[in-house]
DNA sequence: AATGAATGAGCTTTCATTCAT
DNA sequence: AATGAATGAAAGCTCATTCAT
């Protein structure tokens, strides 16, 4: 969901290796329109690769990149994640973060793109690695908020379920913001989330 | 998400016509896989429905079939709102019927499907029409709840939000649900939404 | 092995379907250059077929295509039996005959194609359809000059023995023409079988 | 077609340098399936030779392979005859013995693979290198069984025929032991070729 | 003599759609 | 309203080969 443009920071940067270009355009890619909605032909033209290297560096094709996009894809969540709560006071503040640079994030692409693990894990081949995989970065969301809400204080036998209740407000209120082209949905979301812990 | 069996009734039923057989398998398929995932071919023979015949019906084609195929899925999940609110004395007791249908719905299928709009329209082709047609539901979906919350008690200030919120931990819910593998998650939804008119 | 030329018989010939053209352009290519060493691509420009029509007519694609052309490549053959065998007046002559058609052929030809049984199904794939249509076809063709051999006057306990014995001879011969470039060795041939029966 | 077992001899072998271990697995795939039927990265994997190394023993890369493969399997092919003949008290007892053996190493296989020579020559690209060699190496064998059909007292006049029908008959009986799947097509050959002498 | 990344043409097949009847 | 043949673009993937090291 992040995005680090090697093009802006410098003027001559050293070009990516093959492999992560690849791995870059293709997480980009089924991001925005799915595992099933793009050809590999479009992820090798926009990461500049010629055909034949997706199945050098990605010996599975199709489906080994799009696992090693979703890793990629979700190590910058978990970025965003963490730097969203590491620098807040407590709890609640790192779920209004959050949810500002989710809802700032939906507005500066196209608003009908989807999450990097449901588009292209949830919709790809039915086949156990997907499956295991998709629930391994799953948790592994909802295992950093959890760690961080116990850091903030949120009781330990709060903590999971709140965790877990975040990641069903995120990904529903991301559905429902691409239903009305809004992103203050996301916006609104701590408030749904709040009342957890309000007694 | 609900089907009416026609050949569980009685013996001998009149087959459906073939513009109903088309739109009840691409629904059924598209919830399972994916717009892109299914081909039309596919519906087709599932269908049991000659190869020219789609484009009579249907003269756009796939995306006219998909957004039929939706709101006759949507129409489904509707009535199922419904049986679930109106025998109910409370709000919260048609939230835990619903959310314990959804889970045996779950079960019922291989676990992996997703949500007949979600999976049919929010994947589809990102056209105007798609968009309208996705709010479309998705608001009926929620006027719908609302209606049954405003009738059973909730709130008028709170119905809207409280309507909003369960649409958005259902399909949360239902994603969490599938990357784990275990319908459970949808039957504990009642336990986070619940909270939100708690004193 | 024997072809029909639609365009010399008379000015203008009606196009024959596309199933036939495919079929005729398939078992030349294949006979010429075996399974392997012919794409789709290529019958279908010989054919002068668009692309998808192929998958239409055989739906099993290659495979498909590859069991029609020989069978209709070995109609060609069992005509070609027949047209040595009939008129002649004892089995010898009708050998000499067929030998001597098959050096024109293999003289008409760029003298290193194959025959079109062997190269179009035992090079193919190793799947059971195409080890019984082979076994099917062989057995067809020494039936056929089994019958004959009785018909002309081989004692019937020589019969079937000669027949496979002529088989063997063509289809050596005929790899022993290719390798010297020669069709003379399929003109010498009947001189190998007739000392079976020379006492 | 005879095969050394590098692995049996001796517990600890040295192992084959890659140029041998190369030509020794692309003979076998070769003959197994035919030139076109295997790419050259299975040959690597199977000879587990580096990607690259193809290219710096044989320049001209499969072509140039497969041409050391056809000699080195020819080799064998002549140890056989030789094998068979020389211990042989007259030529026919060693038609038996290089019938049986062929036989012996149909049955040892998988029953569809071809003839060393056949498959990787004939089938490859029809350049004058190709036929060339494929003339070469089968007149070599015609010439080895000349050569054991004069010692064994043949008359000379007729030597030279006898090995040309055996070589067909070997060609053309390995065919249709394949399409029968029976090795016995094999081991009746002796009686074919016998009545060649017979008075 | 050896290596593995790179290369793009080519492979078989499926796609959604249109056509003539 | 209905049909099945026709269509060619595009799909994912493999190919034999070349390159820089």
């Amino acid at each position: 969901m992040v995005q680090t443009c090697q093009d802006c920071v410098m003027s001559n940067p050293p070009p990516l290796p093959t492999k992560d270009r690849l791995i870059r355009a293709a997480a980009e890619l089924f991001r925005s329109r799915g595992y099933n909605g793009v050809g590999v032909s479009e992820v090798l033209s926009r990461a500049k690769a010629p055909k034949g290297s997706l199945y050098h560096h990605f010996p599975n094709g199709k489906s080994d990149l799009a696992l090693a996009a979703s890793t990629w894809a979700s190590d910058g969540m978990l970025r965003l994640i963490a730097a969203s709560f590491e620098p807040a006071e407590c709890f609640d503040d790192g779920v209004v973060t959050l949810c500002h640079k989710l809802a700032k994030f939906f507005d500066s692409k196209d608003m009908w793109g989807g999450c990097p693990i449901t588009s292209t894990l949830f919709e790809g081949p039915a086949t156990e690695d997907f499956r295991a995989h998709a629930r391994y970065l799953v948790d592994g969301w909802i295992a950093e908020v959890e760690h961080h809400a116990r850091r903030l204080g949120v009781p330990a036998n709060q903590a999971a379920a709140t965790a877990e209740h975040l990641y069903m407000l995120v990904q529903g209120g991301w559905q429902l913001a691409k239903a009305r082209q809004q992103s203050d949905v996301l916006r609104h979301l701590p408030a749904q989330l709040n009342t957890d812990r309000r007694q």
